[in-house]
DNA sequence: CTCCGTTGTTAAATCGGATTAGCAAGTTGC
DNA sequence: GCAACTTGCTAATCCGATTTAACAACGGAG
């Protein structure tokens, strides 16, 4: 694109140098014997001419093209998941690296398809992502390659995962409804599974749960109900407001995403109920909306800007990767949907 | 990373001919003479070995890397412009392109270090975003290179602009209203200005207001007023709520944003007056809480996909790119929140 | 039978750097 | 005084493709 470039022979012809020396002058090696003087004129000429590396000429012998690619289901356009392409830009970009990324769609072949793309241009490594917490088999292209899981496992698959500590967030959930007083008439919206048309186990609800009844029980409270439905506002509106319907009288409800939590106050405003005079709401995620609603949702975010920071520093870590799960914390945003419970 | 790939001159080898032969036959290139039966041999001596070219290697002398650069301020992790990435990556995916994404957070210098970061690693073109429509001065090293902007303007600078057809979604906003009968009490949530903190001028707000004002007018409608507020939800919120304090009975609502209808929902529901029965919304961006507000909003959508889509598609034209600007439709979603004028 | 044009193929150069091997000139050791 | 090191630098290769220039082999024209 455009005009010639300026190339390390244009800048050891200016110094007066070889090819050579330049080359070393620039990289700065140490291992081979430059004087301080040619060094010095190298630097400058190069500095004078403009001059910048070209990283895939450079590639070519190295072998590395200081670029990693990333290829999710969906991850990248999910609007609360941007913050994870954030992350791992910034991480990446503090190391010179860029990022490929791209986005599969749940198709196999297009995945395969995709990982090739990204072999032919030479990425030093490849973080697979997935939107939703879950268990997963990367394409056998990806076999014997470095590779960083995000938000995903894959047992038997030899790299690395990070994912959001979601059974301690579970935890958490409970802490905060047992600290504010709440040990009866609690309810669970959303429940283990998840979302429509996953093939594969979603991790995410059954920890969250499973944290959540855990510290529960040891709190002396109990569950009353889990209400098992679909992870979305539509379905939240419609179970809680059969909940109510059928004369129960939540004190809390533990919305198992944002989601959910809106449809909550929706059917919680129609029947006149308020937050959290009334029902109080914990909720998981944190997107967006969280922050917005009247009152304000108090949830356990997702870390995604983390998530993808931390896959990217594992990934440019010197060394071989280890198979290790990496569990990054999801913080409490104590807002103002947490209350006393109702009396009578 | 990783074992030994198949390179050409192994092809050549086990089809028995010269590397030049199987460069010819494996490119499928007609102005140089092959023979059938060679073509053949390379090409099923490719297949069984499994060969990919290398395509950095390839770049070295093609220079053309089929890879597109893509800087922005913030677009990227932007909640609702996820699509826009979705939308570019696979018209790049077509055409057998991959996206780097990078984002700058509105700073200049990591917008100069990240385009170098680019244009060293030999970027066949460059996608300039912007997360608001505006007035934008891309970086110097963008001038003479292969340039498509995209959501944004630069007057001078000699390149192609994708951008949402504002204006006449701001008509359709008013066609929309008169439809349902509505001639009066119609009120503008938002205005001509916008985002908080932003340099230089934004384009979206302005035109809307001129479009919806224009087709108001022309059908014998007013706009009784217009109320200029930040394009978020606490905004929303707080001005309709003092709109409705100061003993106004607006019967339509025109918010920017469909942030800004949220905080509108919030405070109509708060005064008791329900949608459309009391107060019709109309809206723009069509952002995800747009279908699950209960009503659900109608509103312009932002064609973020499409944009993405399209700024891909004029890079990948053959040919020098025309500094023109495309403008691309704001398609209605028409929903539930406009009735007829509440009566009284 | 020679000259010339095709046809099919390949040796060699190129792209922009990194790296290896080696070469002069100056030092040191004995 | 001469071999053995050092020091500072460069010629030559290599990375994996594309592309240019040229070269055999063959057929037809004269």
């Amino acid at each position: 694109m455009s005009e010639r470039r300026v190339t390390m022979a244009d800048v050891a012809r200016k110094a007066g140098v070889s090819p050579t020396t330049a080359s070393f002058a620039l990289s700065g090696r140490t291992d081979m014997r430059i004087s301080d003087a040619s060094r010095e004129r190298v630097l400058e000429a190069a500095r004078e001419l403009g001059y910048r590396p070209n990283v895939t000429a450079r590639s070519l012998r190295t072998k590395s093209t200081q670029t990693i690619g990333f290829v999710s289901d969906r991850i990248t356009t999910t609007p609360f998941a941007g913050e994870v392409i954030r992350g791992a830009m910034e991480a990446a970009r503090e190391r010179d690296n860029l990022l490929f990324i791209t986005e599969a769609g749940g198709d196999r072949d297009a995945e395969s398809s995709l990982v090739h793309a990204l072999l032919d241009r030479q990425v030093d490594a490849v973080i697979y992502a997935s939107m939703f917490t879950r268990y997963v088999t990367p394409p056998k292209e990806l076999f014997g390659r470095r590779v960083v899981l995000l938000n995903c496992l894959a047992p038997g698959f030899d790299a690395p995962s990070v994912v959001p500590d979601e059974l301690e967030a579970g935890r958490d959930a409970a802490r905060a409804l047992l600290a504010a007083g709440h040990t009866e008439g609690i309810w669970a919206i959303g429940g283990h599974q998840a979302v429509p048309a996953t093939p594969e186990g979603i991790i995410a609800g059954n920890e969250r749960m499973r944290g959540l009844e855990e510290v529960l029980r040891e709190g002396g409270a109990r569950l009353d109900g889990v209400i098992e439905c679909d992870w979305n506002t539509p379905d939240g509106h419609r179970e809680v407001s059969a909940l109510l319907a059928a004369g129960h009288r939540p004190r809390a409800l533990v919305c198992l995403t944002d989601r959910v939590s809106l449809g909550a106050y929706q059917a919680l405003g129609e029947a006149g109920l308020s937050v959290p005079g009334d029902v109080s709401v914990v909720s998981f995620d944190d997107q967006d909306i969280a922050s917005v609603l009247r009152p304000a949702l108090t949830t356990l975010k997702l870390p995604h800007y983390l998530l993808g920071r931390l896959a990217v520093e594992l990934i440019l870590r010197k060394g071989p990767l280890e198979a290790v799960v990496h569990r990054v914390p999801m913080p409490l945003r104590e807002r103002a949907s947490i209350g006393a419970p109702a009396q009578g």
